[in-house]
DNA sequence: TATGAATGAGTTTTCATTCAT
DNA sequence: AATGAATGAAAACTCATTCAT
């Protein structure tokens, strides 16, 4: 037992460090940006030797890799835990669901905002297979929402023709702006709320009377 | 008058040469990113001295915000060609002029997407300030959106508790999501079709039946 | 007895563990180069913790210190095994030793190249206390063929004004090219046998009529 | 003139700091070794900033096979200007020749002894394509020397059964061994003029009565 | 005693910026 | 005014060595 719980304490240790990298590296890489942010950078928040992160990553791009894949892990975490598009079996039950959405993603957002910044802001200018997965995240943000327009106009509740593929696109860029202003202007949780509102009537009634 | 124009004349070469370094500085920005571009770069595209960046661009930074500036201008004249809220005075005009817009975005897009990728994606993540920028250009689509849709309630032809600044933000997120995609895929023409229809068909009836 | 001979298999495992990171060394030094060696290379090729390799050896420079030591007793007593200038008597006597020893040689050589590889190629870029070794190697070799030829000046089948010392040097130096052009073609043993027929002919009789 | 001489002097000065720096990489190469040596070692040696070296060289390795390189031409250089092989017609004449030449190597070596400890010691260990190099050199050497051989067969003062190549592979190596010897211990000019004597006398006579 | 995690000195290389010509 | 040579700060990455377990 000794040996067996020595053991598992060393990897534990081991776990732990690296889940610390991946955390100061997170930090970092909202705060001051993935270009400007030098491995150092990383190591001296935490206080250990630069060497030391190599232990545990190839690469600076290996971590951000790391670190986008643990936030879109995170944010698909988040919608898919409320993804029950069969669920909701009419318009007034949508709206809920929406609300029920868009409040667990207001949570996320506010409790941790570097999150959007890295995913919106600086994931975007590392590389070309680096944009492709942040694309690959919105077309399945898309998909998922559509999964629920399909589900409304099979139950008869969505109007007839709705494209629901490109309407879930559509829903996805008014999250973005959501996610955007609120990065610009973490301060004003009304301002957010009532976007958050005006999309939800946008996409349930349009604008017309 | 042979001093005068050959000052002038000296003027307007330097001119041509600022603006020569701009638009090379443009299209390496958008080609590589901002971080992967040296000053030798746009020098070489141009054949000068990359020196001579020098005389017209105190900085990296300097060239890549007048970059971003004139595609700014760029955008803004593109949708204020188009500005006239108070001219619309019906739902089927507002739709048609909908469809203006959009068609002239496309346009604008497709003659030239290097400006979509370089303010959505490289833009993003030089420095708060550039931000902020960019921001604000989101913003002022809100705004602009926004005009028109006063007008539309002011008319009778919009809801009446149409949250108009909200709804107007919203509507520049579909637009960015519109740009997104047709970066990650530029050669699905249909696809784009269906996802601008479908836009301006949220925006006025929503999905309700 | 028991303790004295479980302390002595200890110390058995402690020398052939030792014993196996001077063979590893040896062989990865030969493969890749000192300089592009790391200890973990050596640990790794025996499945040890790099770690351990500082138990047996202070240095990465020790190491090679043994290495190279263990090499040159090789050769030494490859050469000595076969020492006997004094039992030399006639002219024919000494070619058949010469051809000899040129046999050895050669099979030390053929069975394994990283000798040669690591004696003159690697290391001779150390430093200056390791080229010393080597050199006093080469100067030992003169010694050793210097003292037959006394014996033979002495004994009269070779000419009374050579100058031992010297010509055995330069005995040296003709083995040294066998060895290098050996190192550069492995795959031409009747090259090698020419060149080593040559110098033996060469040694005795000069070029001349 | 003017602009012509200016643009020369830019130019002659751009050439004569690229020499400069292959010089003092040729220095520190041979005083420090290869991979002792930090491109900032040779900076500094010149006063230069480090980043200059990169303005002349692409690489450690690319000036490393520009100094090589330089070394080989000079010594080819040294051994040809003496070439003339169908001029020897009598073994008088080829004894002076060996001593022409002798004298003639003799002098390089001393005077730059650099030349030697960097061809024989450090080129040997870079990688497989730089002692390639090194082993075309000696090949090289190998076959200038059977010329002279062949000359002298064919005129029938050298011995008719002579393997010039293979022989003159076997100078070659006598030749490395004054360079080596020479460079162990520089200030002995009678040991190394006696070597060069006995290998003379080797290479015409042998060792036989 | 063996281990391998941690360390940081040391190296190569890039590139924005300056400035003499 | 244009040029491009020079510069050195900055950054990524390697690896010999130490030392706690």
């Amino acid at each position: 037992m000794n040996d067996d719980s020595s053991l598992s304490r060393a990897e534990r240790n081991r776990q732990q460090l690296r889940s610390d990298i991946l955390q100061a590296a997170f930090i970092e890489f909202a705060e001051r940006g993935y270009h400007q942010t030098a491995i150092s950078d990383i190591a001296k928040r935490l206080g250990i030797g630069h060497g030391t992160f190599y232990r545990h990553f190839t690469n600076k791009r290996d971590i951000l890799e790391h670190v986008i894949d643990d936030i879109a892990s995170k944010i698909i975490a988040t919608l898919e835990a409320e993804n029950a598009p069969d669920a909701v079996t009419s318009l007034e039950a949508y709206k809920k669901q929406c609300a029920r959405i868009a409040n667990r993603l207001s949570e996320v957002l506010t409790a941790n905002p570097a999150i959007a910044r890295l995913i919106l802001l600086e994931a975007t200018s590392i590389d070309a297979e680096m944009t492709k997965r942040l694309m690959n995240l919105i077309d399945w943000g898309g998909q998922l929402v559509a999964a629920y327009m399909i589900n409304g106009v099979k139950l008869g509740y969505f109007r007839k023709d709705l494209d629901c593929q490109s309407t879930g696109h559509a829903v996805v860029g008014m999250i973005l702006v959501c996610a955007l202003r609120f990065l610009n202007n973490p301060n004003h949780p009304d301002e957010q709320q009532r976007l958050a509102i005006a999309v939800q009537r946008l996409l349930v009634d349009g604008i017309k009377i």
